[in-house]
DNA sequence: ACATATATTATAATTATTCTAAACTATTGA
DNA sequence: TCAATAGTTTAGAATAATTATAATATATGT
């Protein structure tokens, strides 16, 4: 559990001021014990529903993409549809459940290291990301 | 170089009756000798340009997404702007040119067997799918 | 408190994609 | 052969995510 103060010297020490509106943000994103996987939309819903001012959609796009270019958050791709964001930050890969559109971690240990024995010549890898698409064993396909 | 009268032969074993639009838009995907990576607009400019008469963009919408459901084209997921096709349909990696926004297929050897250890409880694998993304060496990020 | 740079907001614009419903065409079988 | 039918194409409208605009409001340094 985070304090206010303690969002206030992240946001200024990145150079973001800390307004109203960037640290209810910060609250509802990272005064959590588990990784957050989520929608701008599953974001502005949580938002409408704890808060008793509201923050413009604008501002959460504003907001969460100031702080995935800080590195407070990663953007992650999984259809084409919508963005999903990710407050765990380090290198890691996913599971996506096609029955609930869950996205979740996968724990060191779920996948060995991907070494990638050859790259496109003169380009540095920026990320390696491992998409597993899982979804109900017992049932048929649509 | 397939055939006109192959395509015919392929779509009507799948359900699909081979229309002209079907036809052209095969034409354009498969008489390939590499693997093709599109966007829906890739492909409409392409087939603007090289055909005479004009195949509507609703047409090529459900033609792609046709032969994505008849397993001739696999659907890539990159960045949430757009949807990425390929007609690869075997299993394979990417890498993605952050500088040129080109796809490119991981060949066996450039990167091992993807091996997970530990599946969700319950779920079934439905694929597994590894994202290089690559920039050039000797330049300053954005 | 004042000046200035930044941030927020409502709203409009943009873009990819899907939907609609009318016109057209491939297939089937009488 | 040809009408009936089911499937396909099309222009255009609708939708949904995201970004842009520009006016208002706020944070910060002096
Ligand atoms: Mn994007
Ligand atoms: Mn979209
Ligand atoms: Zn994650
Ligand atoms: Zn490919």
């Amino acid at each position: 559990m985070l304090k206010n103060s303690e969002f206030i010297d992240k946001l200024r020490s990145s150079g973001l001021r800390p307004t109203k509106q960037r640290l209810k943000i910060c609250e509802v994103l990272f005064n959590r014990d588990k990784t957050f996987h989520f929608t701008i939309n599953d974001l502005a819903k949580i938002i409408s529903a704890k808060l008793n001012e509201k923050i413009s959609l604008a501002t959460i796009y504003n907001t969460v993409h100031a702080f995935k270019n800080k590195g407070y958050l990663k953007e992650i791709s999984i259809n084409s549809d919508k963005s999903y964001f990710d407050t765990n930050i380090t290198n890691h890969h996913h599971f996506f459940d096609e029955d609930t559109n869950q996205l979740i971690d996968c724990n060191k240990g779920d996948i060995e290291t991907i070494n990638i024995k050859n790259n496109i010549t003169g380009k540095k890898i920026n990320s390696v990301e491992v998409l597993i698409k899982v979804a109900s064993d017992n049932q048929n396909q649509k």
